[in-house]
RNA sequence: GGCUGCGUAGCAAAAUGGUUAUGCAGUGGCCUGCAAAGCCAUCUACUCCAGUUCGAUUCUGGACGCAGCCUCCA
């Protein structure tokens, strides 16, 4: 039975899909202004992650990622820039894409993008004025009301007395309440800009995720994700909007991941403390990375150094070692590691668990190749390519993931060191190593007389 | 100031009211010409103080420390 930590009631509770067997996972996916860091990979990977074991587990699964490709900051950087903002997040979008590739992580079922949604933000807007929930405010923005909606705190565990009494937001004297939020923004001259019921404008952050999700999943979902920091106000602001419009309840499920952390710091972009995806993978393998951030819960911070890296590639390294010379087969799974993979992935998705299932798994692998068991050696290396897919890992060739490119002269050299080993003349033999050593090279004598190599993790 | 969450061995990271996490590193062994890889064994833990309990790293309360949110942020 899976378990699910639930944000709005801080606890871990047995996952019920509102219509059995179906399940509608909306997930607050990234602004495209700029190259996605470490911290969006978590964010995709982790919900990658989800996605893959729901539809194991048997769910239909419908899951949603939205684009933000409007906001302040996008338009911004394409006026720096001096060109169209659809041409700056268009090539943002083209390099997020190609991230997740790389990663592995498995496109969503529907990618909405919030200019593409305009009439039904238009739409959701309009509900919230009719049900009195939204006012025009002083400069013509459209402004959620917060005072009205009676819920409004209940995701972040904030009320309106604390939170007015630590606001750090400038008095803006177009809202009623310093803490409405812009619904719909006039536009300034020059900016891009849809023409509404209240003028030609632009909509602001929250309503989009609002109108994306409603619109694909219904007034009411099973699970929506994002990074912690979204909880608050862009979460609460969502279920005030959408549960604000519908009068249904919009979410059963929140899920939060934790940050990645740079020194014990939050990595953003603000702190200028931050990795691109594609600059960490100059130096190490997609795998690697994605394999990082499964070592730790979902829910716990991550903390990125190279390290830390470093040490992922050595884990894995073990896994792929031992699937070693087991190309990939119909073999048997063995259920009895399936159903401890799953018993781990039950538990809120603990992928530390489930990873040292595989740890163990391979240990078992090992000790049926040295006994030469090929029977369960064959079964054993499948239900770890199996369970390593269901996590997104694990799919390459062991020799591939192991040597990298192919390279002529360390056959040429391993073949002159098994010469000089049959002349037992081992300084020679020993040397030939050593230089491969220098270079990365590893060379691992094979009780058969052969020789494997690989390159240091 | 308000609200979350966390504090586990050399490092990373889980679970758990009494029993091996796991990976890396260390130590001893097997294997090897020697290595590497692998296997076996093994050493390092639960921030502190009270309380509950036959028993607490695990539950409760407090102290200290850390991170996050309360402004855009994944």
């Amino acid at each position: 039975m899976l378990k699910i930590y639930n944000t709005l009631t801080r606890k871990k509770e047995p996952f019920q899909p509102r219509v059995a067997g179906k399940v509608g996972m909306y997930v607050c996916g990234m602004t495209v202004y700029d190259y996605c860091h470490i911290g969006h990979a978590r964010v995709m990977v982790v919900f990658d992650t989800v996605a893959r074991f729901l539809r194991h587990s048997g769910y239909a699964l419908t899951y949603v990622r939205n684009i933000t490709d409007i906001d302040d900051k996008i338009i911004q950087r394409a006026a720096q820039n001096g060109e169209a903002f659809e041409q700056l997040t268009e090539r943002f979008i083209d390099a997020m894409h190609e991230d997740e590739r790389a990663l592995s992580v498995l496109p969503p079922d529907i990618e909405p993008k919030a200019t593409q949604s305009i009439p039904d933000i238009i739409a959701m807007i309009e509900t919230l004025i009719g049900n009195g929930l939204a006012y025009i405010g002083g400069n013509g923005d459209v402004f959620y009301s917060v005072n009205k909606f009676a819920n409004y705190g209940q995701l972040s565990g904030k009320n309106l007395d604390d939170l007015q009494a630590g606001e750090r937001v400038d008095i803006d004297l177009a809202k009623q309440n310093p803490l409405d939020f812009v619904l719909w923004k006039m536009a300034k001259a020059g900016e891009p800009a849809w023409p509404s019921p209240w003028g030609l404008g632009r909509p602001g952050w929250h309503i989009e995720c609002s109108a994306m999700s409603t619109c694909c999943l219904g007034n009411h979902f099973d699970i929506h994700g994002g990074g912690m920091d979204l909880q608050f106000p862009h979460h609460e602001n969502e279920i005030a909007q959408s549960e604000g419009a519908t009068g249904e309840t919009f979410v059963n499920v929140w899920m939060h991941n934790g940050f990645v952390r740079v020194n014990e710091e939050k990595m953003s972009k603000s702190l200028g403390n931050f990795f691109t995806v594609r600059e960490v993978l100059k130096a190490y393998k997609p795998e690697i990375i994605r394999f990082f951030i499964l070592l730790s819960h979902y829910r716990s911070p991550l903390n990125y150094s190279d390290e830390q890296l470093d040490e992922a590639g050595v884990a894995l390294t073990r896994l792929y070692t031992a699937l070693r010379g087991l190309a990939a087969s119909a073999a048997t799974i063995n259920s009895e590691y399936v159903s401890r993979f799953e018993q781990a992935m039950d538990d809120d998705f603990n992928t530390p668990v489930a990873l040292s299932v595989l740890f163990e798994l391979a240990r078992e692998l090992n000790i049926a190749k040295q006994a030469a068991d090929t029977a369960k050696a064959a079964e054993l290396a499948a239900t770890l390519r199996f369970l390593g897919g269901l996590l997104g890992i694990l799919q390459n060739d062991a020799d591939s993931f192991l040597q990298g490119d192919a390279d002529e002269a360390i056959g040429q050299q391993i073949q002159a060191r098994i010469e000089a080993k049959k002349a037992k003349n081992w300084a020679l033999a020993d040397k030939i190593r050593d230089e491969l050593k220098a270079q990365g090279i590893i060379l691992e004598d094979v009780p058969n007389g052969t020789t494997t190599w690989r390159r240091e993790a």
